[in-house]
DNA sequence: TGGCGGCATTCACTGCAAACGTGTGCTGGC
DNA sequence: GCCAGCACACGTTTGCAGTGAATGCCGCCA
């Protein structure tokens, strides 16, 4: 199994899946000797692909129909043959453009990394937005909609804004309502999230006694606005773009596809790994579980300031996609995205 | 053209969408016949038809295969023949668990409302948010992230919040930043949110003499803050589901109308024809305009409180959708989507 | 021993023709 | 005005032969 590849199977290995990429269909030993010039006869190619074949590289839809790059080819294509190609003045150039730098908040930088994304691969651009438990609270605002109607506003750290009405039992002015923001915020400012909601009732139970009325009222809105916490959304831009794909001519594979995609559960899990993993990371068919057929590969990295990942961005794409060059913009993607994000 | 049509052409007008609705295939004379409870022959309603196609209510794919209602016919039977189905108990009640109704925020809310539709009718459910240009000011929060970097967070009378990050050239402290919101929002409320930022152009060209420093930053601030107008945003839920539908076996129609829905203006467009027209819309196969082939309806209807209508929702599916029971499902999750804004 | 030409074999794809089924239009009788 | 019957139209399916591309293996050669 783990037999190390001579110099010249890795060679054809890599001719083989450079082509498959660019032309969709099975490769054959002719099609190679013609196209990649390699300086040997096709029968020769013939026996190289066959132990290929053997060593689970290659896979055939049937007997007389060329050869496909399995899902460890890819892999092994990823890891150690591939050429990274930088992206292009252009390419830069219109990633730096697609990602609002001044004047949109979060969640419209986000969004258009994953347009750029899809608008230069030609494949599913996503991005996940911070996940809001590995936040930490920054400040806290309360709107006045009507009465016993407040509009709780949290702020966290990194600039996320999550917003939420709240309906009160007692009745408060909008001037009330600033203190209560000032001192909630006082009091929680850079805890976790995850903490903000143990800390309002450790405080609260503290305070029953030496009850001030607002302190009172603040904390009880404080626990009304953290009351269900955000989850984190992704978005998914050009989904369409898996119309294009041949190996979707089929239906029912496209159906399930589409399925996952708009459950998003197994998306999420795997774009969660990617976070974790601090860096980026490569789901190659069957390895992304997207599809049943692996059809579908996975390339994302996080982005976020300097050491800290706050969520990731990416491209899902049909496994014979052009890594070489997809790779690279999506770490450029990333980058700029992170810097932008910096200020 | 505007023939009146007898009541027994109008019976097999009704009984041909019908059939075709829920088969899906060309509906011929026998097959006719044989269904639906007809007390004619064949024949019979072959001349009936025959006649039907005349006025432009029938089209036949080729020679030999049965009829097909045009758009004229749904237009006809939506207008006059549908009886309505309203929502069972089930549904109804789905309806109500699936629009989040305390504690979620506004965007929550209109995409369950999104959601639900999809689940319910199998096709696409469309949701536009609050045209921003329409709402009125209600509250302007600054939260201050470091340096130079305020977020600006606008609140509308209904409750719909716009945030934004602003660069300043001055330094300005969390405290002054309350005053400054205290200070705009009493300026500003009540005001049509195109008139803002007149309105603090105005104010600060009349102080610029007078000038308190702490207003001038106030102004200036939401100045920076108004700088770009929010837009609406779509939310499409299930596009997926058109792959169910055999009008779309054909991969070209397919990616064009992806191509629209991603694309987003022709559709904005066309929920803001409903938005003014403040009643549901319904738009058959080509007037639509969503799909080149016309295969593609839409039936949306305002939301909002009482008289107001803040935005449209609605469902795009297949033009041989199941009217008689989309219909109610969009006016229900209309009116349960407008109570839970009530509050 | 590795490279390579040759050859039989496999298998998808294409084009074509025939058979089939469904539906139409029309005619003529009741 | 209704309708049974009939000739005709036309898309769809099926079977079949031919084509082309690829494979696997044998045996020769350096």
């Amino acid at each position: 199994m783990a037999e190390p590849l001579s110099d010249r199977a890795r060679d054809v290995l890599h001719a083989i899946i450079r082509e498959y990429i660019s032309t969709g269909g099975p490769v054959g030993s002719q099609q190679l000797a013609r196209t990649s010039g390699f300086e040997v006869s096709s029968a020769t190619l013939r026996n190289v692909m066959a132990d290929l074949e053997d060593l689970g590289y290659l896979d055939k839809p049937h007997t007389s129909a060329g050869r496909v790059p399995t899902d460890r080819a890819y892999r092994f294509y990823v890891d150690t043959l591939i050429r990274l190609r930088d992206p292009n003045p252009r390419e830069r150039d219109l990633i730096q453009r697609g990602i609002p730098s001044s004047g949109a908040n979060l969640e419209d930088a986000l969004q258009g990394a994953g347009r750029i994304l899809h608008f230069l691969t030609r494949h599913a651009g996503v991005v996940v937005t911070p996940r809001p438990t590995s936040g930490t609270f920054h400040r806290i605002e309360f709107v006045r909609l009507r009465e016993g109607r407040v509009l709780a506003i949290l702020v966290d750290q990194d600039g996320q804004v999550h917003n939420r009405p709240v309906a009160l039992d007692f009745e408060i002015s909008q001037e009330e309502l600033v203190r209560a923001s000032n001192y909630l915020s006082e009091l929680l400012e850079r805890l976790p999230l995850e903490q903000v909601r143990g800390r309002i009732e450790a405080e609260l139970a503290q305070d029953q006694a030496a009850y001030d009325q607002l302190e009172a009222k603040a904390l009880k809105l404080g626990l009304l606005a953290t009351g269900v916490p955000p989850t984190e959304k992704v978005f998914i831009e050009g989904t369409g773009s898996f119309l294009e794909a041949p190996e979707f001519a089929d239906i029912e594979r496209m159906k399930a596809l589409f399925r996952t995609l708009e459950e998003k559960t197994r998306l999420v899990a795997l774009l969660d790994r990617v976070q974790r993993a601090r860096e980026m990371q490569i789901f190659i068919g069957h390895e992304s579980d997207l599809s049943p057929g692996g059809e579908v590969s996975l390339v994302a990295t996080p982005y976020g300031p300097a050491d800290r990942s706050l969520g990731t961005v990416g491209v899902i794409g049909p496994t014979r996609m052009n890594y070489q060059r997809v790779i690279p913009l999506v770490q450029f993607t990333a980058q700029v995205l992170s810097s932008v994000l910096e200020d």
